[in-house]
DNA sequence: TTGTAAGCGTTATCAC
DNA sequence: GTGATAACGCTTACAA
């Protein structure tokens, strides 16, 4: 059996060849499929015909290489398990889509090496433009986009540069909520785990959860501060040693998800009741937070709206290059999860 | 201000300036570059100088032209929300670096238009080759690809279609070590939530699940078998139909992850004790089991080594295109969770 | 309105 | 070993 009899034809259909079927030149038929131009509704109609019959796929690099830029954009994430990011996606891809573009999906990992790896691959491609939620609020570099003249538009995290369009969530506004969210329940000791210094959300978390204790009167305490790497593993070790402490906490507010995982396993493995002992609340969505043994609450996002803006964003960049940057800033809101144990029973 | 000023020089550095500033022709540029010819090395280093001072970056897209293939894959995945994926991508990446390659992922969302919408533009791009977790193992229909020749990996799921390698678990083996280790535990009726008919994970795990208890001599009850859609709302739906029966199960057998969490969800919500009086046994890696509040063991699959065994018979397709079409399965495992009532206290 | 022709930046072929 | 030249498939002045 020869594997090669699916292949119809190696060679593919050219405009040309469209063109030679409905006997008009290459540049009509360019014309038909693009819209750009008016053209006779007879030949107009023999082109799609032809089209259809052979086939036809544009070929999308010979097009990028003449328009000198290619329809498509990178998304570059930090942290692609974060249940985050899936609708941020969402909310990407159904603004590019209506402009005609495709969204390319990259997972940094937390890594600027990797990071910067992507943003090579975006100006190698000539790729119109590049939404990026950096591995590093002040050493993620987006000079090599900029030397490109690739638009950029910063989401979820601040970057280090002049002029960058920027979506974020209020980060000081959700960690405030989450304290007087504690405090609320009649908290006295609380602890906050939050991500790496070099990470925006990070530090402006960690900001509102230090406003808000202020606000509410409550003491600052460092010992009840940890920083970690926003992963599972450095959430689990933060609690262990907040849990270490002579006075230990009774409630810990956690920068991100994948630390609350870490949080809750840390508290179970020590044996230590929660919400009972200690509350956990944490930031970000967390799809598992009504099946867990306690009460977690966390501060949501509104994720495809951060998408869609900052797509809506580059584009408006790409259309008026010169525009002052923006920073637009939206509100993140208090989610309740009942947990197993449910308070009316 | 002006902020155009960031743009050193909006027209980019060709290969032609690389060459007379190195004082060669552009063919020894690129031979240089690309190392596919022996150069005299006075002049390599030449063309290397002036390739970092003028700051040459080659562009990609007139490669591709040139080449007629774009060193880009795809990797089209069903649900890029399961944390199955995540690895897998990173596996898929290792191999496709190493060949000097890059992978856009794409977020099919278990639906069909989408996955179609994906393989276009793989083809438009020109990509060297596809990687796919089918949204549906009966209706995705790989021919856009096949008519373009880019080889196509299947992975996870099957695909209805002759002459595909394919990297998949082995699911009837996963299921039945899931109903094994329920019978073990000593639990009679074991139910089993699957997904959609067209998926042939879901419709193998089914099959497993079956093996596993005639093997053990149980009785079948086709009222214990539910069939969903692989998501957390299908999961607790079914749990709900499963406990309403006259003879509800004492253990369920829940064919992937966010279906697991609506389960484990629905028994909650109804006040059912899990794992006392109902078990739940997933599918795939639950990084949040461990903090749920009964235990929940789970089938886990090697997904890095899924991913680097497609990636790297994609490699092997395109180095021999004729050669016979494989099949790999790879052997899952159970991967037990004390949750947070551990078994030793 | 339609066609002709040039050129996007690279690489492969062919002489030298 | 090196350089001139053509070609990849498309879009867009410009000419008709």
């Amino acid at each position: 059996m020869d594997y090669e009899s699916n292949n119809e034809n190696d060679d593919a259909v050219t405009i040309h060849d469209v063109a030679a079927t409905a006997r008009v030149s290459p540049s009509t038929v360019s014309r038909v499929l693009n819209g750009h131009a008016t053209v006779n509704p007879v030949l107009a109609a023999r082109v799609r015909d032809a089209a259809r019959t052979l086939g036809y796929r544009p070929n999308a690099v010979a097009r990028s290489l003449r328009r000198k830029v290619a329809a498509v954009w990178a998304l570059v994430i930090s942290d692609i398990q974060n249940p985050f990011f899936t609708s941020l996606v969402r909310g990407v891809e159904d603004v590019a889509n209506a402009q005609g573009c495709s969204v390319v999906l990259c997972n940094s990992d937390e890594d600027l090496k990797k990071e910067r790896r992507y943003m090579e691959v975006a100006v190698a491609e000539r790729m119109s433009g590049v939404i990026l939620s950096a591995a590093s609020s002040t050493d993620s570099d987006i000079g090599v986009l900029r030397r490109a003249s690739i638009p950029v538009v910063a989401i979820d995290r601040r970057i280090l540069a002049d002029n960058v369009d920027t979506v974020l969530v209020d980060n000081r506004a959700g960690a405030q909520m989450a304290v007087a969210e504690l405090l609320g329940q009649g908290r006295t000791r609380i602890a906050c785990i939050t991500g790496p210094r070099r990470v925006s959300s990070a530090v402006e978390r960690l900001e509102g959860y230090r406003n808000g204790l202020k606000s509410a009167g409550a003491a600052l305490d460092d010992q009840l501060v940890q920083m970690a790497d926003f992963k599972r593993k450095g959430g689990y070790q933060a609690t262990v040693a907040l849990m270490a402490l002579d006075e230990p906490p009774d409630a810990i507010f956690v920068a991100n998800n994948l630390m609350t995982i870490g949080a809750l396993e840390a508290l179970w493995d020590m044996g230590i009741d929660s919400p009972a002992t200690v509350a956990v609340l944490g930031f970000d969505d967390l799809p598992w937070a009504a099946v867990t043994s306690g009460s977690v609450a966390s501060v949501a996002q509104p994720t495809y709206e951060l998408g869609r803006l900052a797509a809506t964003m580059l584009v408006e960049r790409r259309t008026t290059p010169n525009m002052a940057p923006r920073t637009v800033v939206l509100q993140p809101s208090l989610a309740r999860h009942p947990g197993a144990r449910r308070a009316e029973q």
